[in-house]
DNA sequence: GTAGGGTTAG
């Protein structure tokens, strides 16, 4: 491209394959000169050329790159707008994808299909790392773009719409849209199958994959859901059942994510030496995934073997990784082994692993209000504070036991009792106690896996309030009501 | 003739 030889000249047609190209086969620092050729050509301003290079520089991370290109441009298709939200959206700005997509409407560019399905990603917020941005606010209002733009009809499009309603709580509202479906694909299936799975509902994970079974092919997904899902309900017998079947019926070879869902599987239920016994056993070599269950199976069944056996290879593997130290950490203090603890703690200093800030996030009247550990920034934090006391007093009465093994360590443990009632996700349902009528379910949204205390705290709570509490984490949904949580502990 | 889009988990 550089030299042309035998007087071929690029054009503007030339540039937007080869730059695909380029972001296709990773080489950035080939895409940049090719942007340097288009330049001195005096292509840069074409529409096609500029969403290229835009879709280039997003796929490279350089989102600065690209919002400087969409900024300086005169005229934007639909296409420039799509491209310039996606590169947001998949770089960790899905706020600011929201921000861009407000204005797209507000400058009257008419969304399509594609825009769609770009910003949809936002207001479903998967994972933990961009959970809780997105509120219900700017989920209405694509939702409502989509029916007025005739697009609900879409099989894509409603599948997005049943994975942002599995994401938000409403089950029932995902089955739905699902049961009216016309047509339903391989991604539908596996969205509302893992949807079931999230909310703890073994029930139906099982009977929707069995229907699944006789209209089409599972695939690696599709069991990965299953699996998982099984795993949160507690199925033993029927997640051994799906792994082999995988294999044998269907023809997929397990891959770590398979294995990681079986140990997952064998841990939460207490079979730690057979969950040990199966990664030796494994034919393909454990990665972090693997490894990982195996540590968050000695979360709810400590074993200093095991332990120690799963630590051993995460540091190797996945030394950055922050949640593990924090898990081991609070392993190891359910253990009674306080110096570990407190080691490891600093061992995560030493190595600059930076934590992840928890926080909790609470939707009222369209409004969204987030919560870190002992934050008073919120308006009636007095009010928050005092009804707290109140409450935990009363749950105390009713059997909760405070469990410092989640505080911090190198305090006193009246301090850690306090430092405990500070956490978000009790600051989080406290304001939504008071500021909901008595009878609403109270929502709320924690971006990290919530906390052991907090769990039996809720459903304390849950119980001497009567009030139904569903709390989205990093993980899953847990449906507290009266003292009981959909997840059963299993998780 | 060229550019933008949806699914799994620990």
């Amino acid at each position: 491209m550089r030299q042309p030889r035998g007087g071929a000249q690029p054009n503007n047609f030339t540039f937007p394959p080869v730059l695909k190209a380029c972001s296709y086969l990773g080489d950035f620092e080939e895409g940049v000169k090719i942007h340097g050729d288009a330049a001195e050509l005096g292509y840069e301003s074409d529409v096609f050329v500029r969403n290229s290079l835009i879709a280039m520089y997003s796929k490279s991370g350089a989102v600065d790159t690209a919002k400087r290109l969409f900024d300086e441009m005169p005229d934007r298709s639909v296409v420039t707008w799509t491209t310039m939200i996606g590169a947001l959206a998949q770089n960790g700005h899905p706020e600011e994808a929201l921000a861009l997509f407000r204005r797209m409407l507000e400058e009257r560019v008419r969304p399509n299909r594609a825009t769609f399905l770009t910003v949809m990603p936002c207001v479903i917020s998967r994972g933990c790392s961009n959970s809780a941005v997105a509120s219900l606010r700017h989920a209405q209002l694509i939702h409502g773009f989509a029916i007025r733009s005739l697009l609900i009809e879409d099989l894509m499009v409603e599948t997005a719409v049943i994975d942002s309603y599995v994401r938000r709580g409403s089950l029932n509202s995902a089955r739905r849209i699902f049961d009216q479906m016309r047509e339903k694909n391989l991604v539908t299936w596996s969205i509302m199958i893992s949807g079931y799975g999230m909310h703890g509902r073994g029930v139906e994970v099982l009977e929707l994959f069995n229907r699944m079974k006789c209209l089409m092919k599972p695939d690696h997904i599709t069991f990965v859901s299953v699996l998982s899902a099984c795993s949160h309900a507690g199925l033993i017998d029927e997640g051994w059942q799906c792994f082999n079947s995988m294999t044998t019926e269907f023809g997929i070879v397990a891959h770590s994510e398979h294995y990681a869902c079986m140990v997952d599987l064998l841990g939460r239920a207490g079979q730690l030496e057979k969950a040990r016994e199966f990664i030796e056993k494994m034919p393909i070599k454990p990665d972090c995934s693997v490894w990982g269950s195996l540590l968050g199976a000695c979360r709810i069944h400590p074993d200093a073997k095991i332990t120690e056996l799963a630590a051993t290879s995460l540091f190797e593997l996945d030394p950055q990784n922050s949640g593990r130290y924090i898990l081991l950490s609070n392993i190891y203090t359910s253990l009674g082994k306080i110096e570990e603890a407190h080691s490891i703690r600093v061992l995560m200093r030493k190595r600059g692993v930076k934590k992840i800030a928890g926080y909790t996030v609470i939707e009222l009247n369209n409004k969204l209000y987030k919560f870190l550990v002992g934050d008073c920034s919120n308006p009636q934090s007095d009010l928050i504070y005092r009804e707290l006391e109140r409450l935990m007093d009363r749950i105390k009465e009713a059997g909760y036991v405070p469990n410092t093994n989640f505080a911090l360590h190198d305090v006193e443990e009246e301090t850690q009792v306090k430092s405990l009632y500070m956490h978000s996700e009790k600051l989080a349902i406290v304001f939504g106690l008071i500021n909901t009528r008595p009878e609403s379910t109270i929502r709320v949204h924690k971006n990290l896996r919530v906390c052991g205390d907090c769990h039996t705290a809720t459903k304390f709570i849950s119980k001497v309030t009567k009030r139904k509490i569903v709390m989205r984490d990093s993980h899953r949904f847990h449906h507290f009501s009266d003292g009981e949580c959909s997840c059963g502990d299993y998780w």
